[in-house]
DNA sequence: AATTTAGTCTGGAACGATTCTAAATCGTTG
DNA sequence: CAACGATTTAGAATCGTTCCAGACTAAATT
């Protein structure tokens, strides 16, 4: 009787995308959406998913990533080379990134705007802006 | 007699650098730097160098892009994950990404600013600011 | 100019992240 | 519950990049 949280928002999810609701999908939803936002690597998320017990292949974990992305429930973030985050959080908003742990952290809202933004060359549209604010760790 | 341009600015970034003018290092200074900026990747500037007859492995080119940009002479910008791509363009400026070409071209430094930046959490200070507006293609 | 020395370059192996593949398994529908 | 198509999987393959040990070369020393 401890199933605190039992099916929320991630069945719901899962359907709304026209995914099928598989065991390893309902797992990596449950993980990603049914608390607060999150941005993990594809390994990150195998091993929590591992850690709870829960049988899913690395492969799978790419898969699902991708897919739950393109549906419209996630976004990438390109921040390291040869590391791909995900983002739970598609709302329009940036990123502080610690160089020092890899770790990934919105900006709140307010305290980053653009003045203006550039007309984008003849022929193209502007798909989207990233803004990467990047940290290092003060030494004292 | 068609040596329009002999040793210009290469060489000299390369002895303000401290680094040895190494045959390899002149050849892949010259591509870089005698002209106006560029934006490379590896395999780029790797396969550009042989093209021009320049024998440099695929090892150096790596190393040198490094070394570069240890000096001071360059930076790498981070758009695509799996992927590095190397600016000679040192001042602070930020891009545009053509998602379907991979091409990758500075905006104009007047048509975007920074309302407010936001303040660095807590033991943290900002490294850098990268801002990346990714353009696709307009459909006509 | 020959020798030494230290920095540099190289092919190929190694690596980490990601994608692919073909066979096995599972969810859904009738 | 049969049967079909979607999904998952382990393992191989691929990609960009780094590492390594030996060969090479620019510069300093004779």
């Amino acid at each position: 009787m401890l199933r605190s949280r039992p099916y929320t928002r991630a069945a719901d999810l899962l359907k709304l995308a026209g995914l099928r609701p598989t065991r390893q999908r309902r797992a990596l939803a449950r993980l990603l959406f049914d608390d607060e936002n999150r941005h993990v690597t594809a390994e990150q998320l195998h091993a929590e998913a591992r850690h709870d017990g829960a049988e899913v292949s690395l492969a799978t974990v790419y898969n699902t990533l991708h897919q739950f992305t393109q549906a419209g429930l996630m976004r990438e973030v390109m921040v390291d080379p040869g590391r791909s985050y995900f983002d739970t959080n598609t709302s329009e908003h940036h990123h502080f990134y610690y160089e020092d742990t890899g770790r990934l952290q919105d900006i709140p809202e307010e305290s980053i705007a653009l003045a203006a933004l550039p007309k984008p060359p003849l022929g193209t549209a502007i798909s989207r802006i990233d803004i990467i604010v990047r940290l290092s760790e003060t030494p004292r």
